[in-house]
DNA sequence: CGCCTGCTTTACGTTTACGTCAACGTAACC
DNA sequence: GGTTACGTTGACGTAAACGTAAAGCAGGCG
């Protein structure tokens, strides 16, 4: 675990209420995947932690921005789309067109997940229909 | 469009209901994907259509199956995935030792998916919230 | 007959998302 | 001061899912 390296032993400046950090291995730890992925994404630009020396210190932020990209990966993104996704939500967008192509992105992305929904729901169904075909099999080779 | 050589004009043995089929192109043209892609699939086991001599001759319940591996696509899974899910369906499954394995195979598909589920639940929620903040953003900058 | 269209196989190339060393830096500790 | 743990930057390798020619066969047609 990544420590802060407190000159003084009393708190020091606490400016913000969370200044807790992570390290890299802390990170690979808690979401099960290797450093060697996390240096990845932030190579792909999904990532950019704070440097002590040559070492990364993550931020909450940081953090969250690598579940994000996680949950990403479970709906099947690619990196770059979890990215496009993550930069919907901070508000670094000034310019009215570039607002509004933000609004065409968040309704695309919103269809596209609708379709995965419709695509969940009838996968659910068939996957109870091969339940119940499999139990009544079970139940005739079991006791014939 | 593969057309059947009727020898007469008049409708050949009508033993089945279907009895339509489809050339690669035609299932290409309409799903949207190359024919490499269809033939791709025919190589890592998820299609096996009938040859008229050298040409492949897709039925009806090949082209369910592609829409099973463009559904399964959609939601992130690999060919391998969508292959297992596809062999949840047929009872080609006699043994009981088969049959509690594919029961734990569709009990894990279904935890799966219940987490994509959450997942686009609340995705979907973020979504709302970066759009409202967007319009906010449009409302101050268009008429300020 | 030659050409076109559609299909075939073979094979090498490409992108994505990392895995896997290698070689090195640094801080702690015994 | 050597070792151990953890970090770093390359650099090369790899699996998945095709893309992209290249070269050839089969049938229709003007």
């Amino acid at each position: 675990m990544l420590e802060e390296p407190n000159e003084s032993p009393m708190k020091s400046s606490p400016k913000q209420a969370e200044n807790h950090v992570y390290s890299i291995s802390d990170l690979s730890r808690e979401f099960g995947i290797t450093t060697r992925a996390i240096r990845f994404y932030e190579d792909r630009g999904l990532l950019s932690p704070e440097r002590r020396g040559q070492a990364r210190i993550y931020s909450p932020e940081d953090r969250v921005r690598l579940k994000l990209i996680l949950r990403g990966k479970r709906l099947g993104f690619s990196l770059d789309e979890s990215r496009e996704i993550i930069e919907m939500y901070d508000p670094a967008h000034g310019n009215v067109e570039q607002l509004q192509r933000l609004l065409q992105g968040i309704e695309q992305k919103r269809a596209q997940l609708q379709q995965q929904l419709r695509d969940i729901q009838s996968l659910m169904g068939e996957l109870d229909e091969a339940e119940s075909r499999a139990r009544a099999s079970l139940a005739k080779n079991i006791s014939p």
